[in-house]
DNA sequence: TGTACATCAGTGAACGCGCGTTCACTGATGTAC
DNA sequence: TGTACATCAGTGAACGCGCGTTCACTGATGTAC
């Protein structure tokens, strides 16, 4: 049954949002084909009309998953003059560490790049690098740069690190220890605000 | 081939050791039982000879993963009297992230154990306690303590979050942006010494 | 605009493969006498 | 201590299953006249 071409395009897109959000929830090694075109609403014969193997899809998927995430990001931080405390506070909020499908990719997908194929690890280190930007552009004073100075980096690479590694953390304490799990979000949310706050502007 | 009780329990002990390597390396999914008992030395079939299952291997396996490394904190904290900053060198080296199998299990299973069986997640939150316990036990004036304070638990989730969250994005951009890993592992360096050191005593 | 036909998006059976697991077998170990 | 036999750790073939991928087929879309 051949369908229209915008059509097509829009299973394509299907396809690839299915994906994002399977792979974010349970990992590149975690899901199939099949599963993913059955999310999609297709049977797995046509995955191969879209795609031409899974890595590739992955390599897309991957890339997805990071944009709209990043534009979040970035559409907050200018929206509250730079100041990313309620970034921190959106981040590490419990929904987040419960629907990872939704959320950032960082904190599933950045263990699978290291061990996925060249172009899937290509799309996660543009992601970081991305989110990497977002934070160092910003300061604490609240202006805003184009060039950031090593300062700016090494706040923005902290500030990744410990929302990745406390979302990471967070996730895995949730099912065994759900109180330490609430207490890591908690203490981060304070820890972050005041690293930034103590920075020099 | 029968072999002697002691030999058998060695053999125990390397099919949980070529684990407990090839899962920090590649995850829980992506090592197989035929794998590991390859690894150890073995054919695939004596396997159940010594664990009920491939989970069962998963969960003695990583906190068998964990235990190792979580001594050498206490003992390299110990031995500095409580100054991290030798142990932050240590974790953050290019040498850590570039060989996952001999070194901390959270930058890789912490994100598996999310998604595992009950005893697999249980074996990883107890580690997580272990590292936590550990930084938050010693303060930035060297004093050790058996009973932490607020600040002091918030100091060490904001520590290890910190630890486990850049080693996951070194290893992440180390394909694709090996001076972004480079730079990564270096500032965190810095900023985790001087997070030490601005802490109130 | 209406008809005839080529195209091709999606279907579903089938493939080879590696997975976790089972099991009959082997032969050295451990034990009873 | 020496012999006969039961035990059982490890072997390797086999299982059912789901994986990624292929392919002949279907039938609505798009096109040529």
């Amino acid at each position: 049954m051949k369908v229209t071409k915008e059509q097509s395009q829009a299973n394509r897109q299907a396809i690839l949002e299915a994906a994002s959000r399977l792979y974010r929830e349970r990992g590149l090694e975690g899901v199939g084909v099949a599963e993913i075109m059955r999310e999609a609403g297709f049977t797995h014969g046509g995955f191969y009309g879209h795609f031409d193997s899974k890595d590739a899809l992955a390599a897309e998927a991957v890339a997805h998953a990071l944009a709209a995430p990043l534009a979040r990001l970035r559409a907050r931080l200018d929206r509250e003059q730079g100041d990313p405390r309620s970034y921190f506070e959106h981040y590490l909020r419990a929904e987040h560490r419960d629907a990872p499908g939704l959320g950032c990719a960082m904190p599933t997908l950045a263990v699978d790049a290291a061990r996925a194929a060249p172009p899937v690890a290509d799309a996660i280190t543009q992601g970081i690098g991305g989110y990497l930007n977002a934070f160092a552009e910003h300061r604490p004073d609240g202006s805003v740069t184009d060039e950031p100075s090593d300062a700016d980096k090494a706040r923005a690479i902290m500030t990744l690190s410990a929302l990745v590694g406390g979302m990471v953390l967070a996730r895995a304490t949730q099912g065994s220890a759900p109180q330490l799990s609430e207490e890591i979000l908690g203490v981060l949310k304070g820890e972050l605000g005041k690293f930034w706050s103590g920075q020099p502007a």
